[in-house]
DNA sequence: TTATTTTATACAATCGATTGTATAATAATT
DNA sequence: AATTATTATACAATCGATTGTATAAAATAA
């Protein structure tokens, strides 16, 4: 790293002397046009108790002077911040990252600014940060919870102090908020389905901490097709906590040492997936004639790897716009009771050659 | 989407009573302790004008209760809000959400929050999300700018306010704020001299935007590199504003029509060159032998592609930690004159196969 | 015991905007 | 002209925490 030194124009032509500058308020105006605060607040509203004059002559003054009011001062006096608190694990991850454009695309058009915090799967993070989103901070969270978490007592205190709360993905089923999710079941019974569609009879499944609704349900689908198909489960093909690349590429070094080698993998995500895909690849496994694969996420590069990945596609945009929608409604409702909803998506088997085989009947 | 009804487990048993609850303040704990709010509030700052036995007391209360201060009332007194303000074109890019974890990592334990904004490339977005962030909302602000903007007064205006500023990746060059920075010029050397090193002499380029510096500074590499070695550029083989796969794609099928075919493309962004290997693929062209190629950002499903792509690693984490030391820095100086800092990384090459020929001298 | 210092707390102003109520100055009505 | 209604603005309290100054009480010194 390097620091390019400012090329010196003139004297201190590259400083720039700091805020001295006392702030403009709206007393400032007041005092310009020989009246009050509480007259030009109400002019800058263009409220009709203030005469036609005195209102341009304040908004007047405000453009010019680039006036805006504080921020803290009137969401103190408002009682809202108009910021709503999203807490999420990791928001380099696409699926967090596509999320929150959704939130976006319903808050900002609302007015609301969002302050986005990462528990890095952390619960001592994550408790952390809901505490500190709590006080006058946020009019609202909407959060997915970090992998380690069982214990929500924190989230209880966001409920009990009256904070709107939107759950999503990763959710708390007990709590009594509202939550959007995906059909990770339905998902994992598509793809499943899919495989074996495919002719695929022994099918591997890779999953994630069972503890987390989205993996046990994954889980759960798959175990439920398998059943419906009367095809028997081998317990040495179901991995668990295998969700990273790393960890989906060990999963099947182990398999590929097994005598009677499965003719398909369920992953729960694409990262293992992919592991999986590479590591297989590597060893001379034909994907998909000899094995075929089906990943969870849909993430953006599966299209292009080699061979392209089947995956759920978990509409990540779609749940961040319904999220922030149930999060505004409950912010700005103005009933004495509120009844928490839980929004269901439906995800979408998007089909890739690294599933579709020749069909041997 | 579906909605599911929740269980009716008695009456009311999902209904929640809203916030009727009132806020317990510190005049709450000072009316208990038989005190007042401004003993209450030393108290529970540990203040040693306050008796030891009324410290303990308003801190076992506020223990009790819960209570934290209030972030609007004691950052309207004190002047700040602990939050820094940052504003880039797109969350879900893989670049700007790992700068944002790297900004994260220096924010969160200095106790700072961080509310994001983006600016999806539009200007006018931009100009208002500046404008909304200047009030006394944000401590500071990070910001890489939108692909459209060539006016830079709404930036003009926050350093005249005196509020910090720091720019990233896409800067503005003519600001006295502080920037954070790769050295895209010699990312762009590095990577068209790696080419040449593999024996390619007829290179194409792919760039964007030239009123952005960083795909300026790119172009300017390319040329300079070709020009050193006494290469010869092919206009036709420059294709600007192809910053897409799609455009990569296009851009591809053009330069394919061509009776004297380049034997490399250097390209400013990874999506374009995902594009044009995806099109010269489907077309027959083997890689890299006949074509080889490099991308520029390190997306990390470069290595997993086919083939796997070379390209210029940004650092983006770093950039964010310089990117929020720098800002820091500058929010707690207590200097009255400021030196804007321009910090320039050094990029990496990281070599993959889409560029690893056998070199035929 | 009185004067002086120390200690602990109360009082009051402040940050900046908002909003209910009061009052002065007009305008409309009888 | 006297009374009422209307209009425009001023006054003051408030949101909740912070912080400088004043004051009462206790402790020390004279």
């Amino acid at each position: 790293m390097r620091e390019i030194s400012a090329p010196k124009k003139g004297k201190n032509s590259n400083k720039r002397f700091m805020a001295a500058r006392k702030k403009y308020t709206i007393s400032d105006i007041a005092r310009e046009l020989n009246t009050t605060s509480s007259t030009i607040s109400r002019a800058l509203q263009d409220s009709p108790r203030i005469s036609l004059k005195m209102r341009k002559a304040a908004q007047e003054l405000a453009r010019l002077h680039n006036y805006e009011p504080d921020f803290r001062a009137s969401s103190l006096r408002k009682g809202n911040s108009k910021i709503i608190g999203i807490l999420v694990p990791k928001i380099d991850r696409h699926f967090f990252a596509t999320v929150l454009s959704g939130i976006d695309e319903i808050a900002a058009p609302a007015g609301y600014s969002v302050l986005i915090c990462q528990s890095f799967e952390s619960f001592e993070k994550e408790k952390q940060l809901v505490k500190n989103l709590m006080h006058g901070r946020v009019d609202g969270i909407i959060s997915s919870i970090s992998i380690q978490t069982t214990d929500y007592s924190h989230f209880e205190q966001v409920i009990a102090k009256g904070l709107p709360l939107v759950f999503f993905d990763r959710v708390c089923e007990s709590l009594k908020a509202s939550k959007v999710m995906i059909d990770d079941y339905q998902g994992a019974c598509m793809a499943v389905e899919h495989l074996i569609d495919n002719g695929c009879r022994n099918i591997a499944h890779f999953s994630g901490p069972q503890h987390i609704n989205v993996y046990r349900d994954r889980t759960r689908g798959y175990f439920d097709t398998m059943k419906k198909h009367g095809l028997e489960v081998n317990d040495q093909l179901i991995i668990k906590d295998a969700i990273t690349r790393d960890a989906g590429c060990q999963a099947m070094k182990k398999i590929l040492k097994l005598k009677n080698l499965p003719d398909a993998v369920f992953s729960s995500g694409d990262y293992s997936a992919l592991g999986a895909i590479l590591c297989a690849r590597d060893a001379g496994v034909i994907i998909p004639d000899e094995m075929a694969f089906t990943g969870f996420a849909n993430e953006p590069w599966d299209s292009f790897i080699d061979p392209p990945l089947t995956s759920i596609d978990q509409h990540a945009f779609e749940i961040g716009k319904q999220a922030a929608t149930l999060l505004l409604q409950q912010i700005e409702s103005t009933d004495s009771v509120f009844v928490p909803r839980t929004l269901v998506l439906s995800p979408e088997l998007v089909i890739r050659t690294s599933s579709v085989r020749k069909v041997l009947t």
